[in-house]
DNA sequence: GCGGAATATTGACATCCGTCGATATAGTGA
DNA sequence: TCACTATATCGACGGATGTCAATATTCCGC
């Protein structure tokens, strides 16, 4: 069989994966007004999801992939870690709504989600 | 007297520190090729500094300040912690090359570091 | 120099996080 | 149905992190 599974949807990945304006990540710059307490915690939320040496590499090894997807078996060399380790961050960057899993076999292949690293960066940049 | 602490300058922020051309962050686009390990640890390093509900806050209040400057005195109220924790989270910021911070009489005046947020989004987007 | 105010540092505590080995689950092929 | 493979989940452990009260430090005005 053959299933996709779409990144967690919550209020602040709904723009991005229905949309095609990522923009619209959370908030406004982060300098032109003060964000809101709430903005604040589902903005942190994604930045902690990526802010780990691992995760980083991870991301960024899928999107180097071949057909812009990797699975697990060809991403727990690389990293140096524990296939379960692996799999733990894999579902961490899914949830967060930047990798998205499509399951093919006994294999889940990871890819990247489009839009996604854009949209978190948008509120840093002031123009 | 007066003192001024600029942020901590390691081999990851001195590009930012020094030049007037901050996107040379630490490293290339995450998509284009794969991260080093070093690189990725240097990146998470700077995420991982502003990846807190309460740091995004206080750098979006500091940026949207009277001229783009705020003590600690300001911000403890604001964000409804303890004086020694907001100094705490201000001293991450700082070290992380986000804030710089100058002292005026008994007051510690903190400051954005330009080109500081967009340097961390760079590596983010593709092209 | 002294008292007071603003900030930084220290120490303690609870919680969260990254990691692994062991195990469970799901799919394949014989 | 039965091994075998790939992946996910569980439980445990050590280390990092956010928070506060208490204290130290630094600076100003008198």
């Amino acid at each position: 069989m053959t299933t996709i599974d779409l990144p967690l949807v919550t209020r602040e990945t709904a723009a991005i994966a229905i949309g095609s304006a990522p923009d619209a990540a959370c908030c406004g710059p982060l300098t032109r007004e003060t964000i809101t307490p709430a903005d604040a915690e589902a903005f942190a939320r994604r930045l902690k999801a990526l802010a780990d040496p691992v995760r980083l590499r991870l991301v960024s090894i899928v999107a180097a992939s071949e057909g812009h997807e990797a699975c697990v078996c060809d991403l727990t060399e690389p990293v140096g870690l524990s296939q379960p380790t692996v799999s733990h961050h894999l579902k961490i960057l899914t949830e967060a709504g930047f990798l998205s899993r499509s399951k093919r076999g006994t294999w889940a292949y990871y890819r990247l989600v489009p839009g996604a690293l854009e949209a978190v960066a948008a509120p840093l940049v002031s123009v």
